[in-house]
RNA sequence: GGCGGCGUAGCUCAGUUGGUUAGAGCAGCGGAAUCAUAAUCCGCGUGUCCGGGGUUCGAGUCCCUGCGCCGCUACCA
């Protein structure tokens, strides 16, 4: 029997955001590798999906006024549109939110029940009364219990990298309300993964299964100590599954995602037939995962523990990939790096990001850099100046007379580009494009010289050299078919333009190592366009929003951050242009609303709490360890003076801020900070992340009056 | 400050288990050619492989340490 077959699956984006080019980092990966299975004549499907669940859903939707069901067809749509433009072939992209999921979790819970991985525990959870919810780990923030680090989401230390319940936090705030969550008692499900241990032990660091940094990192941060139960379920409200034996409970939606590979490849077999079976319960069939670093811990620890446990198949590779930064940094949408795949497709070719990322993946966990001014020099001098100028320099002669019917002597040129094939296709296999990328080219480099030695160009003046035309030309135009078939899991275009244009399609890699021959030719049409420098700035000039810097992260995700994700970036594809042009003179839009919802109702009571106050800013002075706060001396009349730390620095210079008059609250409890103690704070608007707004009073109000 | 990552030619980077005079593309300079989307071809690279220790017969590659940059995070009461 031949090879098994692939399955091939891409994490799966939350339905809560759009894709951004640092998601496409992990899709074109994967779609490139998938796509040269394919083109092997592997066996191979490409499984994705959207990720549904989980409060941030819920919340938004309440937030909008919408069934969630609404709101998941809308973001599955506007995803499906921005694959499609990228050129990223699914062969089936479902939801998590579908019968299929919820059959196979069951099915999968009652195999955890089975190994005896599940117990029941009471635990006191945390409720936010105003928000009338319990309170996910993401929605509620405390100090690490392990290392007392303040202001830490409920699930994990960002600091100490410490995993932990959200109960466990001390001093919790909710971060959908403000308030102090009570303590409510309510039952929780959770999987004993500890009895897992020594299998992960050895899945984990053996069979090439992880790249070795990764099994490095898991032994060091998690396999050298008990591994923690995990909280698998949450109470109502909650949109989810609810766990059929255990009535007002639903499943977390981590442990839902994953197996929403498998419902989407279930569905995939209900539309082609297939036996579902015989892709996740058969030793036949292998199973590999791209995801992005920062989804590693489920991946590879709770994902492997579930599938074990059940009749299904372990994944044969997990291929981790880092972040993308732009310029070097973080994408930014003050600095308009923060760009969708909407926006970059309104103003640029998806075959120069696609190559570009190509050209600089490696099958490392490095972070990638996306450098536009790069990316256009590599797409002008590789792909336009070498590769199609190729055709674009040759076919031009041999339309008339097609390409020659024996092969023509080459010094073997041919002969090793076709060789190269070999090396190359290890290389795509280890998902190492950067080395194929340059063995690729390096093939084009050779092509170019020999049509530089033959000079076809003279050969065509003269009438008696026209059979050595036609040589020249068979073999240049053979050169570069080799070279587009190499390139096609990247460039599925171009293969397609060069099918037409040698009127043989290309349909399998070997096609590279057997000569074309005899075959017409079609006058040349453009392939692809040098990129337009202004398209680049217009793009950038469009994602530019005052709004702060968002996760770079090259996958999903699901964990969402602690303010609702901005929804205007939904209307930025859609609808930018309506509301704009309604309204003349004042063109605010609803974005500064939509990313951060109005509160829930307070009573005059609860606003008299707050004493707010005109001050002046006495001095003013950097503190130097501190990268964002400056320390303010504020005087509200007399020698009534208030030492606080404001974080402005970077936005106001000290010495500007002397002497201007400011709102200062006036009566919070003052707060220890780690360059001394804060007794009050200044009021101001603005995201934060270099837009900050202080608010003033108007002209003639005096440090110490009251606002009411 | 904590955690993580990185630091190789002007720029972007290869150099995966330590092994000969450290490589490529781009940019730059000089030349050729004019078929091609001003694309192509030829020629030109002694860089303290961030610094300092160490392991080794041998280190860009491993260990320690210092510095710098990036990210997350903490200071935005």
């Amino acid at each position: 029997m031949s090879k098994p077959q692939l399955l091939v699956t891409s994490a799966l984006p939350y339905a809560n955001g759009h894709i951004h080019l640092g998601h496409l980092v992990e899709y074109i990966q994967t779609d490139i590798w998938v796509r040269f299975q394919k083109l092997r004549g592997r066996r191979c499907i490409y499984i994705c999906a959207d990720d549904t669940h989980g409060t941030a859903i819920m919340i938004r939707a309440r937030q909008e006024g919408v069934r969630e069901e609404d709101l998941l067809a809308r973001m599955h749509e506007a995803h499906t549109r921005d694959f499609a433009g990228f050129q990223i072939a699914f062969d089936h992209y479902g939801s998590t939110h579908c019968e299929e999921n919820r059959q196979l979790c069951w099915e999968i819970w009652q195999s955890l029940r089975k190994a005896g991985m599940i117990y029941e525990e009471e635990v006191r959870q945390l409720y936010d009364a105003q928000a009338g919810t319990f309170l996910a780990d993401r929605f509620v923030k405390g100090v690490c219990p392990n290392c007392r680090a303040p202001n830490q989401y409920g699930d994990s230390c960002d600091r100490c990298g410490h995993h932990y319940d959200p109960i466990d936090l001390i001093d919790p705030v909710s971060t959908l309300s403000g308030a102090r969550p009570e303590v409510r008692t309510a039952l929780h499900l959770f999987v004993d993964i500890e009895k897992q241990h020594a299998f992960l032990d050895q899945w984990t660091q053996n069979a090439d299964h992880l790249q070795p940094e990764i099994a490095n990192y898991l032994r060091g941060h998690f396999l050298g100590q008990p591994l923690r139960p995990w909280d698998v379920s949450r109470p109502a409200p909650y949109f989810g599954f609810e766990i059929p034996d255990s009535p007002g409970n639903y499943w977390y939606v981590w442990f839902d995602a994953p197996i929403g590979y498998m419902a989407s490849t279930w569905q995939w077999c209900k539309k082609e037939g297939e036996d579902f079976d015989a892709w996740w319960a058969s030793p036949d069939t292998h199973i590999y995962h791209f995801i992005g670093k920062d989804i590693t811990y489920f991946h590879t620890l709770f994902w492997p523990a579930m599938l074990r446990v059940s009749r299904y198949q372990l994944p044969r590779r997990i291929q981790i990939h880092g972040f993308l930064t732009v310029n070097g940094e973080k994408m930014s949408k003050s600095k308009g790096t923060f760009i969708l795949a909407s926006t970059y497709l309104k103003y640029l070719d998806p075959a120069y990001l696609r190559y570009y990322y190509a050209s600089k993946l490696t099958p490392r966990v490095d972070d990638l850099d996306l450098n536009f001014e790069d990316m256009a020099e590599k797409a002008d001098a590789d792909l336009v100046g070498k590769v199609v100028n190729l055709a674009s320099r040759t076919a031009r002669f041999v339309v008339s007379t097609g390409l020659a019917s024996s092969w023509p002597d080459d010094g073997g040129l041919f002969a090793q580009t076709a060789a190269d094939g070999i090396e190359i296709a290890e290389a795509y296999e280890a998902c190492d494009f950067n080395r194929a990328m340059r063995l690729i080219l390096a093939a084009a480099d050779r092509a170019n010289q020999y049509v530089e030695r033959q000079e076809p160009w003279k050969l065509a003046k003269d009438p008696g050299q026209t059979e050595q035309l036609q040589k020249v030309c068979t073999v240049a135009l053979n050169l570069f078919r080799q070279i587009a078939v190499y390139l096609a899991p990247v460039l599925p275009r171009l293969a397609e333009q060069t099918g037409r244009l040698l009127h043989r399609p290309i349909q399998h890699w070997d096609e590279a190592q057997k000569p074309l021959l005899g075959s017409p030719v079609r006058p040349f049409e453009h392939m692809l366009k040098r990129v337009d420098r202004q398209a680049i700035s217009a793009m950038i000039d469009e994602s530019r929003q005052p709004e702060e810097a968002v996760q770079a992260s090259g996958s999903r995700t699901t964990v969402p951050s602690a303010k609702p994700v901005p929804a205007e970036t939904a209307g930025a594809v859609t609808e930018s242009g309506a509301s704009v042009s309604s309204s003349p003179r004042w063109d605010d839009d609803e974005a500064a609303l939509r990313a951060e919802p109005i509160a829930p109702q307070c009573t005059m009571e609860d606003f008299q709490k707050v004493d707010l106050r005109v001050a002046r800013i006495v001095a003013a002075e950097d503190v130097p360890k501190a990268k964002k706060l400056l320390k303010l001396t504020l005087s509200l009349g007399g020698e009534h003076r208030r030492n606080v730390f404001a974080g402005v620095k970077g936005v106001y210079k000290p010495e500007e801020l002397v002497g201007r008059l400011v709102i200062l609250a006036a009566n919070l409890a003052p707060r220890k900070m780690a360059f001394g103690t804060s007794e009050g704070m200044i009021l101001a608007a603005g995201p934060g992340d270099g837009e900050i707004y202080l608010l003033s009073p108007d002209p003639g109000a005096k440090p110490g009056q009251r606002i009411h």
